[in-house]
DNA sequence: TTTACTTTGTGTCTTTAATACACTTTCAAA
DNA sequence: TTTGAAAGTGTATTAAAGACACAAAGTAAA
């Protein structure tokens, strides 16, 4: 029985996740930081000592996506080599409960331990092969991402404190996969009233500066609580 | 690593769960029906073989729900003499992975077997206690089934091929667990366009019969697949 | 046979939200 | 001073949600 994290994070341009790269060698494919779960602890302890201990991130918020165990998840050639040096019993059985999150990248900088050789963000469009069935994983927590946005507010924990519309807005539109109506966008947001304007701008950008604004804690956690029943995209 | 089925049913009241009985003894709590995981067999797999080994249920689509994996779920006392009975390890730690369905109670009628005593229909409303964590893996799966009822139509797997507006209506108030308008829930049913009147009526009832209807096949499936972001309520 | 009882079945109005759409403003850099 | 690039803003149309009350059709009982 293991746990494996899918950590999304943004740049202001596009979804990353976070993945862990288990050997030097070429040719091993990334994985999803994961790991087998100790008998004493319950999953969501596990998701996050197994987060830490690879990737050493801590204090985060960890949502359960589902399980995953066909038996043949484990079974890829390019798999083999790690499981035969890491496992006591490399064929035996795995069934893994996939947990994701969300957060700012820049709070959260990787660091790679245990087996992990290096952990780093990865461009989500970017990924096309992964370790076992993470793939699958990924594909399945893009999902569950997608139906939280349209239930709860979304940004605080992918956002610095101060942040511009239009970088909600992408972040929007790189979650739902599809591009979203400027002003349409900025009337929703602003009648969720969670966020407030600064009286600060942007400098030093080539163009009109953009207005900065945080979130209202209160009511932004408030609205994660009681949730909304559609977005509305 | 078990498997554990929250099997709902629809009596054109309210919403029942299949339920097993591990012993004719009173004091036994009852359980959702569930049990361990052969080593060749995926999830789902695990699951209908599951089902249909301790309540004869064959055939029917289940959708996972998540894992529960406290190590201390099994460590109730009123559960500890069937595990003593039942597992070769006893207190060994199991993680499970609950699963949920909806079906015509009429169609699937129970029929226990293996340590299965006994496989009834419970009413939802009714139950306060159950073996292990099953109590919060049921709230967990009517959590699931309000979620998918807003995306999918619902009916065609809890319903006769004929019925009644009303008992629809009563379906969705049973799984929502609130009143709904009944003008405006007709209204709203009759757009989704998967059901068709039918040129019969209710007989012998003490009052004006009602029009039954049926579904429309292609539609429903295709709504299924499709699904709708928000069904309104 | 009349009355009482029960459930079915129906329409409109108001309010809220979704969607589509184009031009001006403000800055830096050339 | 001109150019390029993103920010910022409003309205009109359409679709859906929500609130609400009374007549019709049957059986059962008086």
């Amino acid at each position: 029985m293991s746990v494996d994290c899918v950590i999304f994070g943004f740049d202001f341009e596009k979804l990353n996740v976070l993945l862990i790269d288990r050997g030097n060698t070429l040719g091993i494919p990334l994985a999803l930081p994961g790991n087998l779960i100790y008998n004493s602890e319950n999953l969501d302890e596990a998701a996050s000592r197994v987060l830490e201990e690879l990737a050493g991130l801590k204090n985060i918020y960890l949502e359960q996506i589902g399980a995953f165990g066909d038996p043949l998840r484990i079974t890829k050639i390019t798999d083999q080599e790690w499981l035969k040096a890491m496992r006591a019993e490399p064929s035996a059985r795995v069934i893994t409960v996939a947990y994701f999150s969300l957060v700012k990248m820049s709070d959260y900088v990787p660091q790679a331990s245990s087996f992990a050789k290096n952990a780093s963000w990865v461009s989500v469009q970017e990924i096309s092969e992964l370790a076992f069935d993470h793939l699958e994983i990924l594909n399945t927590a893009k999902e569950s991402l997608k139906q939280k946005i349209r239930r709860q507010p979304i940004g605080f924990n992918l956002l610095p404190e101060k942040f511009t519309l239009s970088q909600l807005h992408r972040l929007y539109e790189s979650i739902l996969d599809k591009p979203l109506d400027k002003r349409n966008f900025r009337r929703k947001i602003q009648k969720l009233d969670i966020i407030e304007s600064l009286k600060e701008k942007q400098k030093g950008v080539p163009h009109k500066p953009s207005q900065l604004f945080k979130f209202n804690k209160e009511k932004y956690e408030l609205l994660t609580k009681i949730g909304f029943d559609n977005f509305g995209f």
